[in-house]
Parts: C-alpha cells; sequence; structure tokens
DNA sequence: ATGAAAGCGCTAACAG
DNA sequence: CTGTTAGCGCTTTCAT
C-alpha cells in the first residue's frame, strides 16, 4: 500500500490551468506571469506537492543516484570510503546505493546488472577478490555507463580511478621494520590476482632489495579471501611460525589480516613485537589501543570516497564523453607505535 | 551522456509487432502463442534487451527500493546492521539507498524528504541524537509510508521497531561489576533523550538498586553527541575522574563512547581496569585485542539489519494497511574480558 | 492471438 | 502568457 502523491494535475485542476502552466510555473519560467507563478506556488505548498523524480527519470534518462559495489559494508575501510561517497552525493542531490558483492565474482556480476538496470547514473567500484575477468565492467562501461573504480583497479579499465600510494605505504613500512633492525620480515597478503596486493608486495620486495636484504618465497603468504575466512588467516600464519628461519617481523596487506594476524599470533601467546613485529594496513580507530599499539598504514579512506565520487560526477554531468581519464593517488599516513618497534 | 537502452519498442519494430504484444510475450501471457513468445524472447536476448525499471516505477507506484537513515556509515554497529540490510534486500531484489543524519535532526529531516520524493518503497530508520520532534518521521508515516525503527526508536511512533534488550545488557554488564566487587560504578552515556540512552540507564540503575547500593547523579555523565565529537568525552570523563568518590568502574552505552573512554583513559596513564574498570557497548571485532581485552555487551547488528528488513518488506508488500506493529527484541551478549575483572 | 489506445507524472515543442 | 499535444517505457483495458 502507497499514499497517493499530489501531482501536478492536481494542481491544474484547483486553479483551472493546463498542467504544462502549472508545470512551467514551478520551475519559475519566464514565460509565466508572476501572479500566476504566485498562485501556482501557494497551491503546491497548500496541497504538499512534491515532484515526483520518477516521472522525471523517465523523461530524463537519468535516475539522480549512483551505485556503489563494495565487498563488504562492515570493513572499517570500505565503510570510511562510504561515508566520504554519502557526503559528497548528499551535497550534490545524488543517492547512493550500496551493495556488496562477499569478494564473489558471481554476486560482483550480478550487482553491477542490478544497479544499471535500476538507472544508476554511474558506479564506483572496488574490485572482488574472485574478480579476474572483467568483460562484465567493460561491457557496462562500453554502453556508456559512467564508472569510477576506486582501492581494487585494474589497469584494463580505462576510466577513472581512486588509490592511495600502495607502493610507498608498503616501502615505508618495510624500510621501518629494517631500520629497527629486523632482519626476516614477512608479508601475509591478500589474494594475488588484486591490484593492491601486487602493488603493496612490490613495495615490500623492493624495499628489501634496497637495503640488500634477501627474502624468500615462504615470506610471502596469500590468503585469498583476505582475511574474510579467518582459518585462511591461521593457516598462512602457521606456515610462516614453522619455517626453519622465523620470520620476526610482518607486513599484513589489509584490515582484515591485519587484525587476523594479531589474533593468531596472541592465541597462540606470541608476544607482538618480541616474537613477531607487525605493521598492517588499517584503518581501525582502534588499532591505538590494541595491545601493543598497532603500527598501521592508514588510508585516507573517506577522502577516497569523496574523490571518487567527484569524479565519477563528473562524468555524469560531463555533455561531452569523456576521453581523458585521471588516476588520482592519494598518500597513505604511515602511523608508528609499539607493534613495530625493536625491543 | 547515457548508451540508450534497448526497449520494447525496438523489438516491436523489428519483429514488426505490436509493443503490447512483445510486452505479453516478455511477461509470458497465456495469451500469447508459443511461436510468437519465442520469437520474442530471442530477439530480445539478441538485443540485449533490458526492461526499464523507471517506467516500470512510474506506472507501478515503486521502486523497489528502501531508504536507511543512521547516524553515521562508518560506526562499526550501523554498517554492521547496514551489512544485515543489505543482504536480505539483495534477496528480495530490492536497492538500499543509505544516508546518514550525522546526529543532526536537520539533516534528518532532509534525508528523510530525500528518500521519500525519491519513492523508496519504504524507510528504515535510528532516529539522530538531536531529534526530538518527531513530526517529519509521523507525517510520512501518516501519508503511508512504511516505516521501521530500530535501535534508537520512539513510543510515539507507531510502527515496527527492533531493538537489543538495552536494559538486560546494562543491567547484566552492571551486576558483572557489582559481583566483581566494584562500588562506585559510574556510567558515561549518550545524549538523555535518546531511547538506547533511557533504556540503558534504567539498567544500571536497577541493578544497582537491586544490590542496595546507592549512586549519586554525578555519577552519569551525558556525552550529547555520544562520542562524535571528542572532547565531549574527555569533558564528561575528567568530571568523573575528579569527583572526591572517584568511580572504580563505569559503562560505557555506545561504541563511540567506549573507544573514547578507553582513549582518555589511556592517555592520563590511568591503568583499566586497576584504577577504572570498564563494561562498554561496543560491536568492534577488535575488542578483545585492545589492552586491556574490552569486556563489551555486543549487539546482534546484523540480525537487527535483516530483521528490521525483514519487517519493512513485510509491510512494503502487505495488501492491506498493517494495524499491527511489533517490536522485535533480541538479546545482546555480555563478553566478559579482562577490563572488568577486579584485580 | 494480436493491435490500438490510454495512462503513470512530467516536460517541451508547437500553437495560439 | 497560456494551452494543446506528444512522448519518455511500460502495462493494460478494450477492441478486433
Amino acid at each position: 500500500m502507497k499514499f497517493e502523491a499530489v501531482t501536478i494535475k492536481d494542481i491544474a485542476k484547483a486553479l483551472g490551468l493546463s498542467t504544462s502552466t502549472v508545470s512551467r510555473a514551478l520551475r519559475d519560467s519566464h514565460e509565466i506571469s508572476a501572479e500566476t507563478k504566485q498562485l501556482v506556488l501557494e497551491c503546491a505548498e497548500k496541497l504538499n506537492y512534491r515532484p515526483n523524480p520518477i516521472a522525471l527519470s523517465l523523461k530524463e534518462k537519468r535516475s539522480r543516484s549512483i551505485g556503489v559495489v563494495v565487498c563488504e559494508i562492515a570493513n572499517t575501510f570500505f565503510s570510511q570510503v562510504i561515508n566520504g561517497i554519502e557526503s559528497i552525493a548528499y551535497d550534490r542531490g545524488y543517492n547512493v546505493i550500496v551493495s556488496q558483492s562477499r569478494e564473489s565474482y558471481e554476486r560482483e556480476v550480478i550487482d553491477l546488472q542490478f544497479l544499471a538496470s535500476r538507472s544508476v547514473d554511474g558506479v564506483i567500484i572496488s574490485l572482488s577478490t574472485e574478480t579476474t575477468d572483467l568483460t562484465h565492467i567493460k561491457a557496462l562501461h562500453a554502453r556508456g555507463m559512467p564508472i569510477v573504480l576506486f582501492d581494487r583497479i585494474h589497469d584494463d579499465i580505462d576510466t577513472h580511478k581512486v588509490i592511495v600510494d600502495n607502493y610507498r605505504g608498503a616501502y615505508d613500512a618495510t624500510e621501518h621494520f629494517i631500520k629497527q633492525g629486523f632482519k626476516r620480515i614477512a608479508a601475509l597478503a591478500g589474494s594475488e590476482f588484486l591490484s593492491i596486493t601486487a602493488e603493496r608486495l612490490a613495495g615490500y620486495h623492493d624495499a628489501l632489495k634496497a637495503h640488500n636484504i634477501s627474502y624468500s618465497k615462504e615470506y610471502v603468504q596469500h590468503c585469498f579471501y583476505g582475511g574474510m575466512v579467518f582459518s585462511e588467516v591461521e593457516e598462512a600464519m602457521n606456515k610462516l611460525l614453522t619455517l626453519k628461519q622465523k620470520p620476526d617481523a610482518v607486513i599484513t596487506t589489509s584490515d582484515k589480516l591485519t587484525t587476523g594476524c594479531v589474533k593468531t599470533l596472541k592465541r597462540r601467546g606470541l608476544d607482538i613485537p618480541k616474537d613477531m613485529a607487525l605493521i598492517g594496513f588499517s584503518n581501525s580507530d582502534i588499532a591505538e589501543l590494541v595491545d601493543p599499539p598497532l603500527t598501521v598504514i592508514r588510508q585516507p579512506a573517506e577522502e577516497m570516497g569523496r574523490a571518487a565520487t567527484e569524479l565519477l560526477l563528473q562524468l555524469v554531468e560531463s555533455k561531452r564523453p569523456v576521453k581523458d581519464f585521471e588516476k588520482r593517488v592519494l598518500t597513505p599516513e604511515l602511523l608508528i607505535r609499539g607493534s613495530a618497534i625493536k625491543s
């Protein structure tokens, strides 16, 4: 059941005018007399008239809403990004429709289809961990849907992108370890197919190289679902902890991995940083309260959301097809705390 | 710029049929011959036809989308609730439009108007801390908009509600303190006008009463913005810490207050639980990693979101006006950890 | 079994 | 300055 809304027709009827006159009066057209406008406005006010945006959308072929696809809403990083997205969208009069892929390729495809079929004006997306085939995105993009990628991006899609300097973040973290005197630095990373994983591991590798520290392959462990499945983290940590040359420090490349790693170490009664030091990508507000306070690489998540939305709306509202796409790279912050201090 | 979608008209033209026939064939009407159906379906497939939901919405006066208003998306509790909402909405073919009031009454009003004007089929809302006047919600509800309240609810609005047993949660927490031997138990609460504050403080008071523990008014401090503004928390804590009879334990009634309280205590170099024990409402996934591990009252946030959505869709899809409203009360969980153990 | 036409709410080209 | 008309994409009588 739904309430009957007041339409332009009702006003026209009440005033003995035509709908077009009312429409024009409402839109403050110059070809309407001041008195008529006055009359219409008053009547609209009295009847509590609200324009029907759906009718408008049908005409204008735009819905003033944007879609967002993330792997998980209840994740500090992504919820902060969505916060940023919402704030800009709100300012510009757009609605934000959120959906989550739950790291499933299949769901990402469906989500995107769903959003497209619901006539969102554009989409902001961070790829799911399972996504290797990009045809669903390319197809949508080719059909003219404005798309902005953030965080987990892909070079094959030619559009605006927003990321942080993942390489730098990981490089600095690794270097911090090295300067602290850690020798055997491991990495607990997400799926190898994810852009962020590649970028972060590249930073890690290069920092080691730059300081002439050799690293063995076993020092890099991947969790395909990036910590969504806890057992995955435990298993990966198990591998690291049972190496002959046990690492003395570890870099974790995502929020979930970071907390998963801390949990695992604690459950095993290991001391951070004595048994293993830790620096993790994390946007948790309470990383500093953890025992020990966590050294984190923090992303300007809200700002990423805002930037992505601004770029998207730029595409959406552009009159002519945009050719030049921008890759905006924000700077992550290395917040040094107890978990990465050599004892 | 926007891509041109294939319409029913295109199919009709391609097949030399009328739009009505195509429409009927697509909807598998019995008054269409099998061959025609076949033809239409194939053509639709070939042209990659997608029904335009906006046109449908205009006709059916429903949009298959629901609106959500929370004070802040980037808050563990609310993001978990939204996760739950999204999961059910997804299953039932609805989109979720999120907006945040940022604890502002004004924004809540605008958000709600915006959602209503965008023809959402229903709204799930948790009141902002500033909200005392409910006319915006009542008006919308009176006009027939299905509404479900959760978390911060209000008795004056007669509709479905989903909360946890806040009284019980606070009661149990307080009693836990008492049984541990804490004598001077304070409370750091949100705005007094919030239902959750009232309910939680009632549990706190009653537990004290039941154990014949007197309490002074000064033991209850309110932060109007519930920890959104950190200085507010510091100030409130300051008041507690400078009392002659300094409390030896404190209950915090929301996520933000809990972390704010821990931060304040740590910054002052105070020991938890020795100088002050703590139990807080919190849905953080890493409360157990904090130093000391936080004793928390955890709400089944995702389940709350799911329940709210189920109730909302029940209203949305009901043929006749619903009269009997349900208040679903879920059970919070008291997770006992180091922060509330008497040393 | 199929088509013509009206209508959902709104705008805009075209007439006066 | 205002009204008439057509049309956005789709469904649904009402004819045929």
